[in-house]
DNA sequence: TTTGATGTTGCTAA
DNA sequence: ATTAGCAACATCAA
């Protein structure tokens, strides 16, 4: 699930959970996810707590009260989760422990550890490092035409391209050129302003209803393409049958009759 | 039993 | 310089 909308669903849960409590020790159970140093992660994190939060793209931060008021970066690879929880055991993919002086513990769920745990100094910083281009939800049209503008590439790779605009997957992406009647592998070069105005509307409008619907697809609208995201699936616009395609190497999902057929 | 799944990176080749 | 294809990482389900 770990696109923009589903990290942001995360660090609402973050935020209704673990915040202003003390951490009392960490524990890593399996090490791979780090990405820096485990003992400068432990050092940040313990005697510590967590005050803030935000999210780049994919990417969920939470500020520390430590001296330097690290940020702890997580990433959730494709199947990252937080789990919460007091009295029950350890989740079976649980990678990484916080416990906390109140009894409970989070958890960083991710059986294929395909995420990522790190530190950063500030969030401007850290986006920088990565070299993040622009969160999705924060770009503005003028901008999404200026960024756009430069590339003659495919549509799809380039929404996905986390160093142009950040947060949109491979779900997510579908979603957004399916709301917009754009085939996937459209060149950029032939799309007119005023798609790339649509295609740009479109894109806030699925980012912000995912968002609003908890990043639940059985609760996000009958008009979108998410929940019929699968072979043999339906257009919920003309009915016709969704087509699966390979895009960039990933699964890519469609309505030939409604976007075309490239 | 083989393939693909919400991601990213690095290499190779036009 | 730009674009595209593929393999790699680890685990599960169809
Ligand atoms: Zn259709």
């Amino acid at each position: 699930m770990p696109e923009l909308p589903d990290v942001e669903q995360f660090k609402k849960y973050a935020d209704s959970t673990i915040m202003n409590q003390q951490i009392k020790d960490v524990e890593f159970i399996d090490k791979r996810m780090i990405a820096f140093s485990e003992k400068a992660i432990k050092k940040t994190l313990k005697e510590h707590q967590f005050i803030n939060s935000k999210r780049i793209g994919k990417f969920l931060l939470l500020e520390t009260d430590d001296e330097m008021h690290k940020w702890l970066v997580l990433h959730f690879g494709m199947t990252g989760e937080l789990e919460y929880f007091k009295d029950k055991k350890t989740p079976k993919y649980a990678r990484m422990l916080i416990h906390f002086k109140n009894g409970y513990h989070l958890s960083l769920n991710d059986p294929r550890l395909l995420g990522k745990i790190d530190l950063a100094d500030n969030p401007e910083s850290y986006q920088k490092r990565k070299e993040l281009g622009v969160d999705a939800l924060d770009v503005s049209e003028k901008q999404f035409k200026e960024i756009l503008g430069k590339k003659k590439s495919r549509i799809k790779p380039t929404l996905m391209n986390q160093h142009l605009i950040t947060g949109i997957g491979n779900v997510y992406a579908d979603e957004i050129l399916f709301q917009s009647k754009i085939h996937p592998t459209t060149n950029i070069d032939a799309l007119n302003n005023k798609t790339l105005g649509d295609l740009y509307k479109n894109m806030q409008m699925v980012l912000k209803t995912a968002i609003k619907d908890n990043a639940d697809p059985k609760k996000f609208p009958d008009s979108f393409l998410i929940p019929n995201r699968r072979t043999k699936g339906k257009c919920p616009n003309c009915a016709g049958n969704i087509k699966k395609i390979k895009v960039a190497g990933r699964g890519t999902y469609f309505c030939p009759s409604c976007q075309g057929n490239g």
